[in-house]
RNA sequence: GGGGCGGUAGCUCAAUUGGGAGAGCACUAGCUUUGCAAGCUAGGGGUUGCCGGUUCGAUCCCGGUCCGCUCCA
């Protein structure tokens, strides 16, 4: 073990770039002989892949996976390379043809199957992002180089005491037919005593991908970190894998050795290519390095501890289990890493997905931040720079733009200050009855996001009991609620499984030959799959199909595009050519298959539709006939989608990237960061400087670059979190790429517009014809999506504007009659109307001064009917008598006027009880009463007043006592209601 | 994807069997006043998010839709 030192040595003066740690903390257990900073442990794992057993350095996946809507972050090493165990790599994929892997994995586990949240800062191990070391063999090693580097890394380099190491292996299950792994066994006898290696069963050692999938074996290495003293008392065989915070898996190797295709024994197929998989946490294996009892007193996370406790001006971290502010210290810290990498690689905190894991995390942070810590105002925000500083050498992407994921912080930590505020409020009401009822609880958490251990907090403090039982009780309806509207998964003939994709390897078919697919030309393949969304069909006729029945074709090659990046897919026909038959009396019709979708899976090319005339068969000859008129459409629109993409971050700033783009043939959407609703005056700017470009009619380039040297090209464009293939394909719009090429830093390539891109263009920029821009709308926080079009649609978009104009220009001239309607009628054209976003604004400021005029017209005449109402109503009063006044006021008083009349009528009659009734202008009658306290006591109430006046001419009224309203459809009755309440009131009130 | 809550004056929010849309702050004018969140009086400001329905009558009830918050998947 000795001679391995100078190896040892010579691996880390060899690559000293990682920070060394600058924290020393004394070891408490089983100390080794020198100090090793996480960093270093990092770089020496790689290193030890790298120059030891030639594997390629792949740098770590997002965190946050935008190509793969089945997870939610990334959660283990092997995420990224998923397609290679599938086997369903594209051949242009910078997977293709890698043997042998090594890198350290950022991997969150919050949220979705693996959930570790709610265990964070109770214990030293748990965290919410942690990074997972790992080395792979696709199809290379197998178990034997495994196991050897395995043992070596950490023994001979790293010096870790193997008296303490232990190794598991699976043992084995009949039910399913399989034997224990003896190899596995065998290879760890060479390094270790026989009760040291310890069998385990299903769930420990053996590892499943899902139901169905590659799956195989595993080999785990334990760890036992106890006192020499417990050690000797206790063998360290007899607590692995029980739960002792002391005897820890540090390293599970798995072995992929076969394939599953069905439940039980017949289901499982050796696989023709073995694979290995290993995961080693980095944290953990820190720990045992440094000689720690948890992974908190390592320097992955002293630093943050150093920074917390000067920000929050907190007594420093202890290290206690029972202490909440040694709690609060791991959950913060913890906490703070997993939203710096997810924000870095593009996930934003919100109300949904991936997203709403983040904003709870945020807030678990920030609670424990004040309520723990005492902290008032946003501090989280202010640990960016010390995971940044710690981690950014090993992750450069952290150096991008911290000052953003700050602010994103911060925003989110007073927004959640604001719904705190808002819920005190709540709990305060709640908490005044003397306890906090299980609804109350439950309003908080569902309706202001008030965890239930924050109300029993707050409880507390008053010394007040809270319905916990009540509260889950609730909870657990809500979630049932919650869980019946679940949603059917998509399946048919437009998506295709593992399984298939299998079936057509095996049938030795070829992935698509898609070379032509950008020139679109008429061309001849052969069928060589038909699939109906279950299984594969030799042949399918028209006439046995219903109307809604699909297929997907697959041909030798096509000159279809297949739905990418947001671009639609062609659509088309296919004609058989030449027919094929068994014998000379087999009969084929010929026949005709429309293509309505096209899509790439796995490299096979679904030709996705419905067969139109005759038949169609595996074998056949077609001749395919792409939709131009369509596809000339899209590619206008794709264009334009480049030249908004280049014009947007031109006239709002370099904050702009790409979140979502959607080009269709009849029209394009393009969501992108920006933190603002877009004034028109940048709508402006951004659409006069798009039909600049149509207008200069510039040409456009598409080349293939090397993926390295294209990113070096001063402002180039590639959507965030995307991988491209290399060589990747270059779209650039006035300026070629070999140009750019030869010069990339220079800033002048800003002023083009260059992207990568696989999709169909134009030739040229005016090709386009017009664009306007339609529409401008947030669609999450942060992200705002417009919406354009281009040639004919957007020429007639500004037609409309124009007639729109025009109509206003002549309403201006109407009287007052034909104005109201007029304006009324374009008020809600305007609205709905498909108008260039500018012209909207436009058109509805040239229309404001005259809703205004009518408004002020209207309202003007209302107060001169009512003057004149009130007038009528006083000239009455003065000949009125007695205890219950009722008056017929003049047709077309409205009910606003009849309650005015009535106020000057009440003050001069103040004993008397008073009706007024009138006829309105519509034809309906309206009636209002009013009865002193004195008149009420004798048993006239208004309400039954009115109601009896009201049944006169049809209709119904109500009110209180003193004071009631009504009416009726018959307008011209208005005398019958008249005599009615004054024979009603002459009954009560004589 | 499903559920809960909300959207009222520039801002913060009221308004119960469905019956005349309000307060505080801010704004304008006048008066008063040697200052610190000045005081008094008067005034302007509203399509109660939007569309439809029920009703004599809708901020309120019902349906739809948009937006915000929130919980669950």
């Amino acid at each position: 073990m000795r001679s391995r030192r100078s190896d040892r040595s010579r691996t880390r003066s060899g690559r000293s770039s990682a920070p060394r740690g600058a924290f020393f903390l004394p070891g408490t257990l089983g100390v080794m002989p020198q100090f090793r900073p996480v960093n270093q442990v990092r770089e020496e794992f790689i290193s030890y892949f790298v120059e030891r057993a030639r594997h390629v350095f792949v740098p770590s996946s997002p965190v946050v996976p935008h190509d793969d809507p089945t997870l939610l972050f990334a959660n283990a090493g092997m995420n990224q390379f998923k397609p290679l165990f599938l086997g369903n790599v594209a051949p242009g994929s910078p997977l293709a043809g890698l043997k042998r892997a090594v890198n350290s994995q950022k991997c969150i586990r919050a949220g979705g199957k693996h959930n570790d949240l709610d265990d964070v800062g109770k214990d030293g191990y748990h965290h919410t992002f942690f990074e997972m070391l790992g080395n792979w063999s696709f199809g290379d090693y197998f178990k034997a180089e495994s196991v050897e580097w395995g043992w070596q890394l950490l023994t001979d380099v790293w010096g870790i005491d193997p008296a303490r190491l232990y190794a598991s292996y699976f043992e084995g299950n009949r039910e399913i037919g399989l034997e224990p792994d003896r190899e596995a066994y065998d290879l760890w006898r060479r390094y270790l005593p026989a009760e040291r290696i310890i069998p385990g069963n299903m769930k420990d050692n053996f590892w499943e991908m899902g139901d169905t999938g590659p799956c195989g074996p595993c080999s785990e290495i334990h760890y036992d970190g106890r006192r020499d003293a417990e050690r000797a008392r206790v063998p360290g065989s007899a607590l692995v894998n029980k739960s002792d915070p002391n005897v820890i898996e540090i390293w599970n190797h798995v072995f992929i050795q076969f394939n599953r295709t069905a439940a039980g024994a017949e289901g499982l197929k050796p696989l023709p290519a073995k694979h290995v998989d290993t995961g080693m946490g980095l944290e953990r294996i820190a720990r045992v390095i440094q000689g720690k009892s948890s992974n908190y007193d390592t320097d992955a996370f002293s630093p943050l501890f150093a920074s917390i406790r000067e920000i929050c001006k907190a007594p420093a971290y202890a290290g206690s289990w029972t202490e909440p502010r040694d709690t609060a210290y791991r959950v913060i810290a913890d906490h703070i890493r997993t939203l710096t990498f997810a924000i870095t690689d593009g996930a934003d905190p919100g109300n949904e997905g991936r997203n709403y894991v983040l904003r709870r995390i945020l807030r678990r942070a920030v609670r424990y931040g004040r309520q723990v810590l005492g902290v008032s105002g946003p501090f989280l925000c202010e640990l960016v720079p010390t995971v940044v500083e710690t981690m950014g050498g090993a992750f450069p992407e952290l150096n991008k733009n911290p000052r953003r994921v700050h602010d994103v912080i911060k925003d989110e930590e007073e927004a959640f200050g604001r719904t705190l505020a808002q819920g005190i409020v709540l709990f305060d009401r709640a908490a005044s009855s003397g306890s906090v009822a299980a609804e109350d609880a439950f309003r908080l958490h569902d309706t202001y996001g008030f965890p239930i251990d924050l109300t029993q907090l707050m409880a507390e403090e008053r010394g007040l009991k809270v319905d916990v039982e009540g509260f889950n009780r609730l909870m657990e309806e809500a979630r049932i609620k919650a869980r019946a509207g679940g949603k059917a998964t998509e399946e048919g003939a437009g998506t295709m499984g593992t399984e298939a994709l299998a079936t057509l390897r095996r049938m030795r078919i070829e992935p698509t030959d898609d070379s032509e697919k950008f020139s679109a030309k008429r061309m001849r393949a052969s069928v060589m799959a038909i699939w109906n969304g279950h299984s594969f069909d030799e042949h399918v006729l028209a006439r046995n199909t219903r109307p809604d029945d699909r297929f997907a074709v697959i041909l030798d090659r096509t000159s279809f595009y297949a739905e990418m990046g947001g671009q639609q897919a062609d659509k088309g026909r296919m004609q058989v050519t030449r027919e094929r038959r068994s014998s000379a009396s087999d009969s084929h019709e010929g026949g005709e298959f429309v293509v309505e979708e096209v899509r790439n899976i796995g490299g096979y090319v679904l030709h996705i539709g419905r067969v139109a005339k005759g038949e169609l068969r595996v074998g056949d000859d077609c001749e395919l006939r792409v939709d131009l008129p369509r596809r000339k459409a899209v590619a206008s629109n794709h264009t334009a989608t480049h030249l908004l993409n280049w014009a947007l971050r031109e006239a709002l700033g370099d904050h702009v990237d790409q979140k979502g783009s959607l080009v269709a043939a009849d029209r394009l959407r393009f969501d992108f960061s920006h933190h603002q609703a877009m004034t028109i005056e940048q709508a402006h700017r951004v659409e006069q400087a798009v039909r600049k470009l149509i207008e200069s009619n510039l040409p456009v380039f598409a080349e293939a670059v090397p993926l390295a040297a294209g990113k070096q090209i001063h402002g180039v464009r590639a959507v965030f979190g995307e991988t491209y293939p290399d060589p990747v394909r270059l779209v650039s719009i006035g300026v070629k790429a070999d140009e750019m090429r030869g010069d990339p830093g220079n800033a002048r390539w800003r002023g083009y517009s260059a992207e990568f891109c696989g999709g169909t263009h134009l030739a040229s920029t005016g090709e386009a014809e017009a664009f306007a821009l339609i529409a401008e709308e947030g669609v999450a926080k942060g992200v705002r999506r417009v919406t354009a079009f281009t040639g004919a649609q957007a020429v007639e978009a500004e037609a409309l504007a124009a007639r729109l104009a025009s109509r206003i220009s002549g309403a201006a001239t109407l009287d007052m009659k034909h104005l109201v309607p007029e304006v009324q009628a374009l008020s809600s054209e305007i609205d709905s109307a498909v108008v260039p976003l500018v012209r909207k604004n436009e058109l509805r400021g040239m229309l404001s001064p005259l809703i205004e005029r009518t408004r002020s017209a209207a309202k003007q005449a209302a107060g001169a009917d009512r003057e004149k109402v009130v007038t009528a109503a006083r000239a009455l009063a003065e000949h009125a008598s007695g205890a219950a006044i009722v008056l017929e006021l003049p047709a077309g008083a409205d009910r606003e006027a009849l309650l005015a009349a009535m106020d000057t009528v009440r003050s001069r009659h103040v004993q008397s009880a008073v009706m007024l009734i009138a006829a309105g202008a519509d034809g309906k009658a309206t009636i209002v009463a009013s009865v002193p306290a004195a008149l009420i006591e004798k048993g006239l109430k208004a309400g039954d007043w009115v109601r009896e006046a009201s049944a006169a001419v049809g209709g119904k009224g109500g009110g209180r006592p003193d004071s009631a309203q009504g009416g009726g459809p018959d307008g011209a009755k208005v005398a019958l209601a008249v005599a009615a309440a004054r024979s009603f009131a002459a009954t009560k009130a004589g």
